[in-house]
DNA sequence: GCGACAG
DNA sequence: ATCTTGTCGC
């Protein structure tokens, strides 16, 4: 089987299906209205699996989308490390035109695109994808990282800089502490001290990976900063990614 | 009706 | 997210 990923779209689509250009999600609708994509999400979030269904984790996906200055181009990055020691496998850009504006709640429906696009560029398939943004830490369930997860099929962690919805204590001041992020009565993520005197980071389910499981990859993948080297290093390249695509 | 609000 | 100068701290 061809181990490259496939583009994906509105619809999750089994890895089965035939090799693509990478660049399906051209194919689909991604421009809808805002009420089409919230019912979507509502659709496409009683998909999303929230335990474990991973492999063994060996590499990791960074993933995160950058602006330019004109705010008109949205730049992918992606940035694939080994677990085992945190060092680069590949990394892969994609840029395109905004096509969606920023609504509280529909991020996917603005970079997801993008994001997909980048991915597709990839020969190694992760096993694992950090996303930057909520997982299931959203009102209806299906942030942006369990958006890409559940249409490419691979196992995602919601990396938020950022609360979106839910209430929560401090959690502890030590590395690795952290505290459930409630909303209705559920737990829909962590708040997560990765590093002592700074903000903790929200953590949350993204598809095919449970909460633990999602806090303990997050602190493999962070050394001595606040978020994970995966996500910095995507961040980092998105940021010079416009001077490499276009 | 009044705030809150990932990136 | 991006726009921006200096400033506090290790």
């Amino acid at each position: 089987m061809d181990d490259r990923l496939d583009g994906a779209a509105g619809v999750a689509r089994p890895l089965t299906a035939a090799p693509t250009l990478a660049h399906s999600s051209l194919a689909h609708s991604w421009n809808l209205s805002t009420s089409e994509a919230v019912a979507l999400q509502k659709r496409l979030a009683t998909e999303v699996v929230r335990e474990d269904r991973l492999g063994s984790v060996r590499r990791v996906a960074g993933v995160d989308v950058g602006y330019g200055k004109r705010g008109g181009d949205a730049r992918a990055a992606v940035v694939v490390l080994d677990l085992a020691d945190l060092t680069v496998l590949e990394s892969v850009t994609a840029t395109r035109a905004v096509a969606f504006p920023y609504v509280p709640g529909l991020l996917s429906f603005r970079e997801a695109p993008v994001a997909i696009e980048a991915l597709g560029k990839l020969r190694i398939r992760p096993d694992l994808l950090l996303c930057d943004g909520q997982g299931i830490a959203h009102p209806r369930r299906l942030g942006i990282a369990s958006h890409l997860g559940l249409l490419l099929d691979i196992p995602s962690i919601g990396v938020a800089k950022s609360r979106l919805i839910g209430t929560h204590e401090d959690p502890g001041p030590r590395r690795g502490d952290w505290a459930p992020l409630v909303n209705k009565g559920e737990v829909i993520g962590a708040v997560l001290r990765t590093r002592p005197g700074t903000k903790p980071i929200y953590v949350s389910i993204g598809h095919r990976i449970g909460l633990d499981t999602a806090v303990s990859c997050v602190m493999r993948c962070t050394t001595r900063f606040r978020l994970p080297e995966t996500t910095r290093a995507a961040d980092r390249l998105s940021k010079v990614a416009v001077v490499a695509d276009v």
